[in-house]
DNA sequence: ACCTGAACACCGTTCAAGT
DNA sequence: ACCTGAACACCGTTCAAGT
């Protein structure tokens, strides 16, 4: 076994990795949103110029396939088991949903990469396996495998008053200052969304709000799948064609 | 990431206007993403100086609300009638959906953005009218509101094939490549994904794609409604509490 | 009211060169 | 193998000035 290789430059040189690359621009997005990954912020965090990333990194995209790799290998995906199917896929929208909270500037990076890393497949194998078990044509699987994550994503993106600072004070201003625009709405216009008002903008309850989410999309999935098992046999709240709204 | 630089001719001087710059940009981000969407190339276009935009525009991220703006008010909001909510409120859907799917590379500025523009409250108030009407509880209108809106806009950056080229050889080509590699993976690791093949990248038939997913939503609405208007005689596959699913 | 010239700080990327 | 120096083309934005 070699020697590790003596590095004589002063400093924290011979940490720059692929992972500490990904780490430190998640980091990065967290606490300042995607826009402030540049490689030239990260260079600098990392002691280093710019120029250096291109040997770990073919462009800056790569970096950004790369926090979607990681934040999908962060999801611990629940064994499979011979509890039911539905709730199965519930617990597995659950997990994903555990691992992406936590980023919410950078969640929307996973929704077109889920199939380039063996993170992301094992998750989509895991879907299409429930989903299958769930009695969905092929044909259908996939597609609603997509619509399942995409949803899950646009949930945490939509989460009333995510984008509102991070300290409690801030985004209480916010909050105030947003339902007042709201208030000054003619209400004979608009009497449902001033009715609504702080309610838009602020989650009294984050955790109840995802797990209102995560039933709709479980609910919806399951009464398609229903459907799409027995069409002769429609029920009105489900069904899938012919029917006359306009 | 710089796109190449492919320019298009400018056009005459004096058309300088708000909605002449973000309808150029519209055009500009459907052909060649959002990313190709520079102050600089928008002022090329227009015959223009990109100093000229800061009279119209405090800067940038406002083009942005601008195009999101135009996108909203591109919807054609159905009249509001005495049919059934359900069947209103997936007319409604279809209408976003519509209204979007021609521009999905920039869709998802108007997930966040809804309550800022008299269009998007059109929107916002006859979704929460609707959902009233179902009995939807005050308490969670508003959020179901914005899962609706937001998964219909993860649909579309999801949807099988939408991200590779506009042309449909080079679309072929790479569905064929990416299915390539999919075969390529372990099938005993991936039975589904593997069985999936093209179907994850190629949808067949868009309007069924995105009919399918309209009723998903639709149906998760509706049994969630059905169960938080009547919690006590839960359904088994729409319960929202109380489930032992691990 | 509407636009430009000049200038600034910052960005991604290439390539030859250094160790 | 891993990183830098120098250079390039491009970016958003400010501000005083022009009409």
């Amino acid at each position: 076994m070699p020697a590790p290789p003596r590095r004589r430059r002063p400093i924290a040189r011979g940490t720059l990795s692929r992972d500490a690359i990904i780490s430190g621009a998640i980091e990065l997005a967290d606490r300042e949103g995607l826009d402030a990954v540049t490689i030239r912020r990260l260079a600098h965090h990392h002691n280093v110029t710019p120029m250096a990333f291109y040997w770990h990194f073919d462009d800056k995209d790569k970096i950004l396939d790369g926090i979607a790799e990681q934040l999908l290998a962060g999801i611990d995906v629940p064994p499979l088991t011979d509890y039911p199917w539905r709730d199965q896929l519930k617990a597995l929208l659950e997990a994903v949903l555990a691992g992406l909270r936590p980023h919410p500037n950078i969640a929307d990076l996973v929704s077109t990469r889920i199939l380039e890393s063996d993170a992301g497949l094992a998750i989509a194998e895991r879907t299409l396996e429930l989903l299958q078990r769930g009695g969905m044509p092929d044909d259908n699987a996939p597609e609603i495998s997509g619509y399942l994550l995409a949803s899950l994503i646009g949930m945490i993106t939509v989460e009333p008053g995510r984008r509102f600072g991070g300290d409690s004070d801030e985004r209480d201003d916010e909050v105030r200052v947003r339902t007042a625009s709201l208030m000054a709405l003619p209400p004979h216009k608009y009497p449902n969304v001033v009715r609504a008002g702080s309610r838009l903008f602020a989650s009294t309850n984050p955790d109840a709000y995802y797990r209102l989410g995560v039933e709709m999309l479980v609910t919806g999935l399951v009464g398609v799948a229903t459907h799409l098992n027995a069409p002769q046999k429609s029920k009105r709240s489900t069904g899938v064609a012919s029917r006359s709204s306009k």
